[in-house]
DNA sequence: CTGAAAGCGCTTACAG
DNA sequence: CTGAAAGCGCTTACAG
């Protein structure tokens, strides 16, 4: 006698489909997947008993007939929490969804490094995602891949070949933030670098830089200040470009958390943001939305990005498990512009 | 013939690993999972062959038989960003790991509350965890307790009776925290409430009057400013509060985000924190390590408590299914003191 | 204390 | 275009 519905709650399956459709389950799997061709009158007659019964599939099920149930590790260092969160939000959404596990591992410096890759190549891991900033470690990337462990950077400034990456433009990022502070009618902007270890720093200044010479514009040596991407180096920064004798009309920070920083000098100094100065900043980390006034950024979708480097990195394992050569796709996700209250044209009486 | 191996990567499977010891794999199931009574000698020699071939379960197989295959819905309101992140850090981290399927549903006011409600039912979801400040909502709790769906609150601060609940002691934590900074050496602390809609901010207060009455110490109503949780309603008590004639030594901030806004008008007065000025925040959220200085605070294992969570939730869906009554588990977790640069003794010349 | 059998829900080949 | 059979990796009863 089968048990099949012994508990209390009413769990639909997938047979249960079947049966009030009337067709196999195999039908109904391809309906829900959308795959090959199935009759348009089976398909519709399929689908509302999906509808009628309330089912979901059970991604149990599933990842464990597919080859879905890979071991995917996640290697990072240097822990901005807010990026990190997100990006590991994404990573566990996509992993769920998928029935993959998951395997975290945290370093700092170049022991370390190899001592948490060794750990992940000892638990069988198929893959490996590399999460800014060590996307752009070459050491890694090697060790890995030497491994015959295919690897995914996220968010690097410069993907490698061969290795497989998402990331944003971020010189086009940068230039659509230069472009919109020269619409708003700023013309003296000031700009704060990120850290130069980090490959998207140099892009998002070159964009600055070469927006502002596209507009006719000088950027004087004053205008430029060094930072490290912290809060801490922000103050600084934000410090030396408004201490200046004429300040700017507009903060260009290469971060979301300097830009924080910049707003917190700017109303030391008395400043009003935005009337009496302009800030933006770059990510939409969850500090833009934090500080007040909020910030005008760009927003990089980092869970998006994450979850788009699971579906690579799965890939990449299905290829390789069935022989085939890899992808190394380099996937390209769009930013958004986001405007809020840091920014404004600049004062007449500026 | 079977075709077990024919994937190039070789999954170690629960099979091989009995193979490896001689035993069945019935025992080796019952090794991993520290159930029943299984000789001693055979654990060992099941023990060293995982250990020996690396084995580690496949939680989809798992969860496909047990009943974890649960559907847990979570329904927020009022996102923070940063407390959403890390609380969803945790429920996925749990629910990937136990094999549960999500269902997350936003909602903002008392319309949408009943339609996202609506839609979790919909979906047939086993239980529902409300992270604050819905953990507060006796409607969201009502409805979905009489559909005969079992609840479980984060974080508020008066636990409803039969309604299981995690959370830390949000008295306790602040009496730490205004005990430290007696210890430190201030007398003239001022304090920032949180939004009064939020049962926490209260059981804060609360607990900063009785600790400062204990001491023999007068909080003088000038010392007390009206905060919502919002970095900007940090920005209007923190300027209240400086403004005053002769300022407090330290300011104790109902959270992490008015503690930020705290430190940037502190900035702006020409303040050093903490030489002039201690500052400590609540919950140890990512803005408390993003700026300068980092804040002194008490920490809110914010994840841990999610994943506390998804396991009580979890243990109230087996329970309704095997006909159980409700356990209702109320869970305190622990906070911690967390000493950072925001705080120090006050300047003998004060 | 240990194991042989059956089945969780789904999908991959293989036939038609 | 559709379906019957088999099996993914694991654990729940049921026997011994």
């Amino acid at each position: 006698m089968p048990k099949r519905k012994e508990r209390g709650a009413a769990t639909v399956t997938i047979l249960d489909v079947a049966r009030h459709a009337g067709v196999s389950p195999m039908t109904v799997s391809r309906v829900i997947n959308g795959h090959s061709y199935v009759g348009e009158e089976m398909r519709q007659r399929v689908e509302a008993s999906v509808k009628a019964l309330r089912y979901t599939p059970n991604l149990a099920g599933r990842s464990l007939r597919s080859s879905g149930s890979a071991r995917i590790g996640v290697l990072y260092s240097n822990p901005s929490a807010a990026y990190l969160n997100q990006f590991m939000l994404g990573v566990l959404e996509q992993g769920s969804q998928s029935g993959s596990q998951l395997l975290i591992e945290k370093c700092s410096g170049i022991r370390s490094q190899r001592a948490a890759t060794e750990r992940l190549l000892a638990a069988g891991v198929d893959g490996v995602i590399l999460p800014p900033p060590l996307c752009d470690s070459r050491s890694a990337v090697e060790e890995l891949e030497s491994a015959g462990v295919p690897v995914v950077a996220v968010a690097t400034g410069s993907p490698m070949d061969g290795v497989a990456s998402v990331r944003i433009d971020d010189y086009q990022g940068a230039r659509a933030m230069t472009r919109y502070l020269l619409e708003l009618g700023h013309r003296d902007i000031g700009f704060i670098k990120g850290d130069p270890q980090h490959t998207p720093a140099a892009l998002r200044a070159a964009a600055f830089f070469d927006t502002m010479k596209e507009a006719g514009l000088a950027v004087p040596p004053g205008r430029i200040a060094q930072g490290l991407f912290t809060y801490r180096s922000g103050l600084a920064a934000a410090e030396q470009l408004l201490k200046a004798p004429n300040r700017p009309t507009a903060i260009f920070s290469s971060n979301d958390d300097m830009a924080a920083a910049v707003v917190s000098v700017a109303h030391g100094l008395g400043l009003h943001v935005p009337e009496e100065l302009t800030v933006t900043g770059f990510d939409d980390t969850p500090v833009a939305t934090t500080v007040w006034p909020e910030l005008t950024t760009i927003h990089q979708p980092v869970a998006a990005m994450a979850r788009a480097a699971m579906v690579l990195i799965q890939d990449e394992i299905r290829r390789k498990r069935s022989g085939r050569p890899k992808a190394a796709t380099h996937q390209v996700m769009k930013f958004t512009l986001v405007k809020r209250q840091s920014s404004a044209s600049p004062a007449t009486s500026a």
